[in-house]
DNA sequence: ACTTTATTCAACTATTTCAGTCAACAAAAA
DNA sequence: TTTTTGTTGACTGAAATAGTTGAATAAAGT
């Protein structure tokens, strides 16, 4: 399970993504809107933003934006900051690897060969899964979601 | 990443997987063998058998063995037994679902619309994979080893 | 210059989970 | 009945999670 620190960061770049362009977001309008605790999400965006993801503005006409497109940023990108490497055992891992200690061989690890799959299935879908495509993704889920009610009706 | 109570409990079934009907093992030499605190273990085997996983015997000759055959057992069944539930987010969750507090539509949610393929992949990977496959793909792990061996020789 | 509006940063706290230990207890075989 | 072995619950220290508090700093508007 990932943790609402991760939940909050997702949450805030789709939210940013959506109104990418429309110039500086202010923390208290994003904490009210997605009803996250405002001084916890204060943390998450400074960390993002010191890793480059998130740009911002002190000041009156300040607030924070992406720091670059939506297409730019995956969901991979943005969990390993937040919530580390996707891999379930750190030897497996392509971004953080860790040898396994007190794990024999490594080659013939049971568990290796079966989470080497996992890792690989995650990084998959999460690297290839930008803000752009989540944005995309919501938008085909209204329009299914309006045509069930239309449908209905 | 998985914890390590959740590591251990799978290599602890991986070795008994491979002792398969040569009866009882004694929790001492699973913990000497796989270097796993005893009393660690001793919880951790717990667990497993009150889920049925695993079965006991007392005193003499006693020890621990599978509950059922190798085959019979999967990786996605230990995970969750240790771990939790698979899903990176309890709303995608198909055997502990949870409505995600405070996530207005659930089925616009952008987090997830992703994290639903994240874990159809992860379930499709551990729930398919038994004990007996991670033995075979061991064994066929360390052959590919020897070889490699004997062609440098 | 001064105030307002915002982000930034360090430090602090409460709760929960993780990793592991201890010691008393129960059962079965020799 | 004694020894061997597993069973169980309670306990502990360390780390991670989920925040909160309060002050510093920067930029813009007056």
């Amino acid at each position: 399970m990932i943790s609402k620190k991760t939940k909050y960061g997702l949450k805030a770049l789709i939210y940013l993504a959506r109104r990418y362009e429309q110039g500086p977001i202010l923390i208290a309008d994003l904490a009210r809107d997605e009803s996250i605790p405002k001084k916890f999400l204060e943390n998450i965006l400074l960390n993002l933003k010191n890793a480059g993801v998130l740009q911002s503005r002190k000041g009156r006409g300040g607030g924070y934006a992406l720091g670059r497109p939506p297409e730019k940023i995956t969901f991979g990108q943005a969990i390993r900051l937040m919530e580390g490497p996707l891999a379930p055992v750190p030897c497996v891992s392509e971004m953080a690897y860790a040898r396994c200690t007190e794990c024999g061989s490594e080659l013939t690890c049971g568990i290796r060969l079966v989470m080497k799959d996992v890792r690989d299935e995650m990084a998959r879908i999460l690297d290839g899964t930008t803000l752009a495509d989540v944005l995309v993704k919501i938008d085909g889920a209204e329009d299914r979601g309006r045509n069930l009610i239309d449908f209905c009706i």
